[in-house]
DNA sequence: TATTGTTATACTCTATAACTATA
DNA sequence: TATAGTTATAGAGTATAACAATA
């Protein structure tokens, strides 16, 4: 995150040397999307260097914190419920597999879909991932002020 | 922008039937950071596909209007202002200059610097792009109330 | 030495299409 | 024929490093 100082920037710049200040936002400082992608961008930096110690980047975490919270689904399901194409997610999963923190196993009532499954050795990682994600939301809390944070928090998640 | 209802799933499951209803997000419903990412998803998405007859990507529109707004600005201050690596904005400015919407002169007083201007067709094409980027932007409104709109605007500029 | 811009490489994420095996 | 999962490919975005020209 950069910039601080833009008002209503709109068309004209600031009098005064052409050469040298701060750049103006301009229109661009009417733009959600801008500011939105920003803070995620922040968000997401600094999700990956906390989770660093675990090598976890954001989407193999809403993937693990999913299977937790509903084992034994098909990765149609997950990938649906997450917004993660299926050919992406297949070696998501395939990622985890070999790192031992996920199952696969074929589901008896349909052949074609594969049940997933934290493993044991996923569960104990979770543990310590999720101790580094608290360590992360602490921070970008402090980073909003807290108040903010839980309305925000509060519309983005009905928006979804 | 799927998933709609998730209450406090921190760790129970909803009772009832195993393999079939919509999956709970859990312990990702507590993320600020994962509703973040599905609404730059989606903004984005919907930029990209309602600026498609114009075939202009986000960052590009963002560099387009500090152009506008800062006409004549290094290279390095452009890509410093919207957290844009050098190298990526080289290639980038390569692009819309060989689009013939901007240009790139030496700058006098230093010959390692380029300023970078907008284009007499850069500036008409600008027009255009803007009349559609308010279609976006009126769509982004409409999805989120528009005092939600605001609010989030305004803390989201101040976060930058 | 440091900075501006460039080229090149690699990795992630996203979007497709083609394929298999089931249904 | 449709669906679940896989593999492969291509494009965009991001992060580096190395380089030339200039300061």
């Amino acid at each position: 995150m950069t910039s601080r100082s833009n008002r209503s920037a709109t068309k004209a710049q600031p009098r005064g040397k052409m050469r040298g200040g701060k750049l103006v936002l301009g229109e661009l400082d009417q733009h959600l999307g801008y500011f939105l992608r920003r803070l995620q961008l922040w968000v997401f930096h600094d999700f990956i260097e906390t989770l660093k110690p675990m090598r976890v980047r954001p989407a193999q975490y809403s993937v693990l914190l999913l299977v937790e919270a509903n084992p034994g689904r098909s990765q149609a399901a997950i990938g649906q419920a997450l917004g993660i194409e299926r050919a992406r997610l297949a070696r998501m999963l395939h990622d985890l597999e070999r790192r031992k923190w996920i199952a696969r196993h074929t589901n008896g009532s349909d052949a074609r879909s594969h049940s997933v499954y934290l493993t044991a050795g996923g569960k104990k990682a979770l543990v310590k991932i999720k101790r580094l994600a608290e360590k992360h939301e602490a921070r970008l809390s402090a980073f909003l002020v807290p108040q903010r944070h839980r309305q925000l928090l509060s519309w983005l998640r009905k928006s979804s």
